[in-house]
DNA sequence: ATGACGAAATTGTTTCGA
């Protein structure tokens, strides 16, 4: 089966390219990051009508996730338990993994933190120790369990088109960097590194100055499983193509295949 | 140093993203 994240800058802008790309990448579950709409303005009946189910926590102009699956989610939880937040960033469900047994997905868009001064990079940080929390929980539940999402973190510099121009900025910072390898610290894996990949890989390019035809981006887009989905997993990669649509998303879908047994 | 692009909430311009 396969799974995928994909943040898509407002779902009512790019639902028709979030259709297209579900019919001709396959995918199984997808978790979208940044709806930018509210709780009834989502587009259900779409995503019905081409066969998949759909939770979803939005609000009005900001953030908003969804997991679309083909299968319906049972156990549906919004937010990070104990976590007190305006900002609608998590949704978690319980699915068939296409083995047999049951998968738990989080589907997270984690804060942006604007720059290392701003109140926002003390909410992110302050969010990243509330995910860390609840994640340790959710693993001692879940033994097969992929967080995915929009975690506006690039592990490593071989993450950034620019390293030298990017040091200690944000989404590269060392705190920021740290609270991605405490994630790696609980047990989870990042897909996408399981293979080689090519040079320079990114999952996010800026709108303004070309980024995506210098592929001045950023990988800040990712899928960390347990042990055991990475002894399932067989690919991870990006697809730059819905980038390159028109009227795109600033980000590309970023996809792992898991195969049924080890 | 600033703005550049795109979306939303609004209808001229600001806020925010990464």
């Amino acid at each position: 089966m396969k799974i995928a994240t994909w943040n898509v800058n407002s779902l009512k802008v790019r639902l028709p390219q979030v259709l297209d790309w579900l019919a001709a990448s396959e995918t199984d579950v997808l978790c979208l990051q940044e709806l930018k709409l509210t709780d009834e303005n989502f587009p259900l009946q779409a995503f019905v009508d081409a066969g998949y189910h759909a939770c979803w926590s939005g609000q009005k102009t900001y953030n908003g996730v969804a997991i679309i699956s083909r299968e319906p989610g049972r156990d549906v939880i919004k937010n990070i338990p104990g976590y007190e937040d305006s900002q609608q960033r998590v949704i978690s469900a319980t699915l068939p993994d296409g083995a047999g047994g049951e998968m738990r997905v989080i589907c997270a868009y984690c804060p942006n933190g604007q720059s290392l001064e701003s109140d926002k990079y003390v909410y992110k940080l302050a969010w990243y120790a509330a995910l860390q929390r609840w994640l340790k929980s959710e693993l001692a539940r879940y033994p097969q369990l992929a967080l995915l999402g929009d975690y506006n973190i690039a592990p490593a510099d071989e993450d950034v088109h620019n390293p030298e121009k990017w040091a200690d900025q944000v989404l590269v910072s060392v705190p920021e960097r740290q609270a991605f390898q405490d994630l790696l610290g609980l047990g989870l894996s990042d897909a996408f590194r399981l293979f080689e990949q090519p040079e320079k890989s990114f999952s996010w390019w800026d709108y303004r100055q070309f980024g995506f035809r210098r592929n001045a981006g950023l990988r800040i887009d990712h899928i960390l499983l347990t042990q055991a989905l990475v002894e399932r997993c067989v690919a991870s990669e990006i697809d730059k193509g819905p980038r390159g649509n028109e009227q795109p998303s600033d980000h590309a879908p970023v996809w792992a295949r898991l195969v049924a047994g080890a």
